[in-house]
DNA sequence: AGCACGCCGACT
DNA sequence: GTCGGCGTGCTC
């Protein structure tokens, strides 16, 4: 007998493995390894994946698998070991990381209704029942629970009046247009045609001009016809309407001009000179191409896709969500044109899942995108770039808690092709990479445009108030705005805080005003004067008094995004403002609105949170603003100066990329901190020496590897419990030159109502780790449905909140 | 994660 | 005595 191991649609330990599954006759020799399939488990049905197909198993009752989903399967044999990696290194669920491979449409959604077993027991249902079948047999499981009949229905269940149902929906359907052809043979259709009326003579005529299906949107207005004639057409037999698949495509609406390559600067050329060789090579090999900003890293990646698409191969280009700009798009399309797709966030759920199914039917040789797309199922990868390597959004933070490079170069090897990292400050992880020889060093030390980068003044704001300026802009940054007004030249702004102010006090008692759920203050928002949790959501309207001791000197502290736009509005009033942040780009399509409406010049000031600090390119641009440099720089976090650092590089890359000299300010409370004085100077070497002399000090990456244990519960002391005996197990599993450090209360002591404590271990080499990290989940993880602690695991963490 | 099964307390 | 609460363990 065939079976299929099938790894079900369960995120949780216990059925974290894979279930036998007797295979029907019918699909003996079509089941294969990465297909979806819908199987019984226990009283439901759910989704699950194929790992494996076999002609025996141990279990004795094998139930059969019930529908296929898929012709081809999904997962191909090199991302059903990529999964397998995952689930090893990140200690995810192996469902967890197949999933997070496909786009979300292809994951199931599930539905239970009871079902009348037949007509004749409807008179058998409990009176109170009835009326939820009135009319019908079968009714949603959700109805009958909001109706508080939840128990009737269950005993009709038990006396067998009613089913139970469970079913298995596709998320997202495949879009479709219907199209008219001619069913029968264009010579008898040209016979009949005398013997139609008008209308339908048109419609026909029109069908046997095309000689080919017409979208019949398409037929009805070319010819200004209604749907009648059509289906007159239909009934006499001489026409068939279809409905044929199509994709939906974002970028419809928009014609891209087609680019030339430009010519390349010397270590342009260089460098691609040394990434061709490898693609041509087909060796595996880790670049780190490593560019000041503006020094045209895009071009020589553009120029290195051409020599892989020459070779017949395919690469993937990561960019992070946030510079994944109209910009960067056109310039992709405009090069490569309909050997693209797209993969961001800005997409539809439909829309993900058309691009995702072009790369699987290779339609596409590219594919640009955000972290996910280091998942696309090319077969032949030639080369896979990851732009602005340091941006920590390519790790992603919820389960599969995978870092986007990790994946490229465990594909890379695989497929025996070479990995591209560019950044203008890449990470130390990386620099210290290619410092060892690990990965190979290739430099852009020169801006293409020959402008140099921009001047950077910083500017003391510990000066500014002692000179009786209490205002957030220094009296330079003014001034200087001021003559960009002027001269019609453009400004940016970046505040890395969005909403009016960072807390709310009392300035009787010194109340601050917090988020009931989390250990956070709440952000006052001018819009319908509300205060906002940032990290859970939690919103409520501004209170009027205090509330612990009813005081009206309630004051805001801090600036936001929101503040600032009001200070700039008073202040210049003739300058035109748009704000950038997550509260105005919320909708969709804002963002590229904001964005072009810039571009065209009807603003002078950009003003935003980091989101406008990478890769935007705009010629008008000669003045950056960074209005509190330092607000980074004191989170709890061992890479806080990095963070600065780069943040304040790549900003102040925005200015004067073209013929326009660039200008940028710092304000900061702490002008002498080595982050902000050695960004001020470009110097990135300094800041990285700097750094990881520090690192060493204090034993942090790249010096030592670390993992982040988090115990959350609702009652502190159990949380603090937990993570006590983790620790302890910990120690007692590790070995002697592992540290252990903790439990401490988290950062963020308390989020989504649950008190968290972390442990934190520093380690160089340590074999036996993921078996006591697996016994720590095994002994936890477990627990945390029946509300228990919830345990996490970050290998290798970015956030350390 | 669900869901069934099973073992104890408060009602017709 | 039964109903109905929730803890325990299983799902091929």
């Amino acid at each position: 007998m065939k079976v299929a191991s099938v790894i079900v649609d369960v995120p949780s330990r216990q059925t974290d493995r894979p279930f036998d599954y007797a295979i029907p006759e019918r699909w003996q020799g079509v089941i294969q390894p990465g297909m979806r399939v819908t199987v019984p488990f226990g009283a439901r049905r759910l989704q699950g994946f194929v790992v494996e197909v076999k002609d025996h198993s141990d279990i004795k009752q094998l139930k059969p698998i019930e529908h296929v989903l898929d012709v081809v399967p999904v997962l191909n044999e090199e991302l059903l070991d990529l999964g397998r990696y995952l689930t090893e290194t990140t200690l995810c669920f192996a469902i967890s990381a197949y999933q997070a491979m496909l786009p979300a449409a292809m994951r199931a959604k599930y539905e239970k209704t009871l079902r009348l077993a037949d007509e004749e027991k409807r008179g058998r249902l409990p009176d109170e029942v009835k009326p939820l079948f009135a009319g019908r047999t079968e009714a949603p499981w959700k109805e009958v629970e909001e109706s508080g009949l939840w128990r009737a229905a269950q005993k009709a269940v038990q006396q067998g009046v009613l089913e139970a149902v469970y079913k298995v929906k596709e998320k997202a359907g495949k879009k479709t247009v219907k199209h008219a052809a001619l069913a029968i043979p264009s010579e008898q259709a040209k016979q009949e045609l005398g013997s139609l009326p008008a209308r339908q003579k048109e419609v026909l005529s029109f069908l046997l001009e095309k000689g080919e299906a017409a979208p019949v949107a398409e037929l009805q207005t070319a010819l200004s016809v209604s749907s009648a004639p059509l289906k007159a057409l239909v009934d006499k037999g001489f026409v068939v309407l279809n409905d044929v698949e199509v994709y939906r495509d974002p970028y419809e609406h928009r014609t891209f001009q087609p680019s030339e390559p430009p010519a390349l600067t010397q270590a342009q050329k260089a460098a691609l000179t040394k990434i061709a060789a490898s693609v041509r090579a087909g060796e595996h090999r880790t670049f780190l191409l490593y560019g000041v900003t503006g020094s045209g890293k895009t071009e020589v990646y553009m120029q290195a896709i051409d020599e892989v698409l020459h070779q017949g191969k395919e690469a993937i280009v990561l960019v992070p969500e946030i510079s994944l700009t109209p910009q960067m798009v056109e310039r992709f399309k405009s090069r490569f044109g309909s050997k693209v797709a797209v993969l961001h966030s800005g997409l539809s759920v439909g829309e993900k899942y058309d691009e995702w199914r072009k790369i699987h039917r290779k339609e596409v040789q590219l594919v640009v995108g955000a972290r996910s797309a280091v998942f696309a199922p090319f077969e032949n990868l030639g080369m896979i770039i990851i732009d602005e390597e340091h941006e920590t959004s390519y790790k992603q933070e919820e389960m599969p808690r995978y870092h986007a490079r990790d994946v490229a170069i465990y594909r890379a090897r695989r497929h025996s092709c070479p990995v591209v990292l560019g950044s203008a400050t890449p990470s130390l992880e990386t620099f210290a990479r290619a410092a060892k020889g690990v990965y190979e060093l290739l430099e852009l030390p020169e801006r293409i445009s020959d402008r140099g980068l921009p001047d950077v003044h910083v500017v003391d704001m510990r000066e500014e108030l002692r000179s009786g300026n209490r205002s957030m802009f220094s009296r330079r940054l003014l001034d200087e705005l001021r003559r960009r007004l002027e001269r019609g030249e453009q400004a940016v702004l970046l505040l890395n805080r969005r909403g009016y102010s960072t807390f709310v006090m009392c300035r009787s008692c010194g109340y601050v005003i917090r988020c009931p759920h989390c250990d956070i203050s709440l952000t006052y928002h001018r819009a319908g004067e509300r205060m906002k949790c940032h990290y859970c959501g939690h919103e409520e309207p501004l209170v009027p008094r205090c509330p612990s001791c009813g005081s009206e000197h309630i004051r805001f502290f801090g600036t936001g995004t929101q503040k600032v736009e009001e200070e700039l509005t008073r202040l210049l009033p003739k300058a035109r403002v748009i704000r950038m942040d997550v509260d105005t780009t919320g909708r969709k399509g804002a963002h590229e609105e904001l964005l072009s409406r810039f571009a065209a010049k009807e603003a002078d000031i950009l003003l935003g949170t980091q989101m406008i600090a990478k890769g935007l390119d705009f010629p008008n641009v000669t003045l950056v603003g960074v209005l509190a440099a330092d607000t980074m720089l004191h989170l709890p976090d061992f890479r806080a100066a990095e963070k600065t650092f780069q943040l304040l590089t790549q900003v102040s890359g925005r200015a004067g990329r073209h013929e326009l000299p660039g200008e940028v300010i710092i304000q900061t409370y702490t002008p002498d901190h080595y982050s902000i004085e050695l960004a001020a100077r470009h110097d990135y070497r300094a800041f990285y020496q700097r750094e990881m002399e520090l690192r060493k000090a204090h034993g942090y990456p790249p010096y030592y590897y670390l993992t982040l244990i988090t115990a959350a519960h609702e009652e502190a002391p159990t949380a603090a419990k937990a993570a006590e005996k983790i620790a302890a197990y910990l120690r007692k599993q590790l070995s002697k030159e592992a540290v252990v450090l903790g439990p401490v209360a988290s950062p963020i002591a308390r989020l989504h109502d649950r008190y968290r404590y972390q442990c934190m271990i520093k380690y160089k080499r340590e074999p036996n780790l993921t078996a006591a990290l697996k016994a720590v989940i095994d002994r936890y993880q477990a627990d945390a449905a029946h509300g228990g602690v919830m345990v996490t695991i970050d290998t290798n963490p970015y956030m350390m909140m």
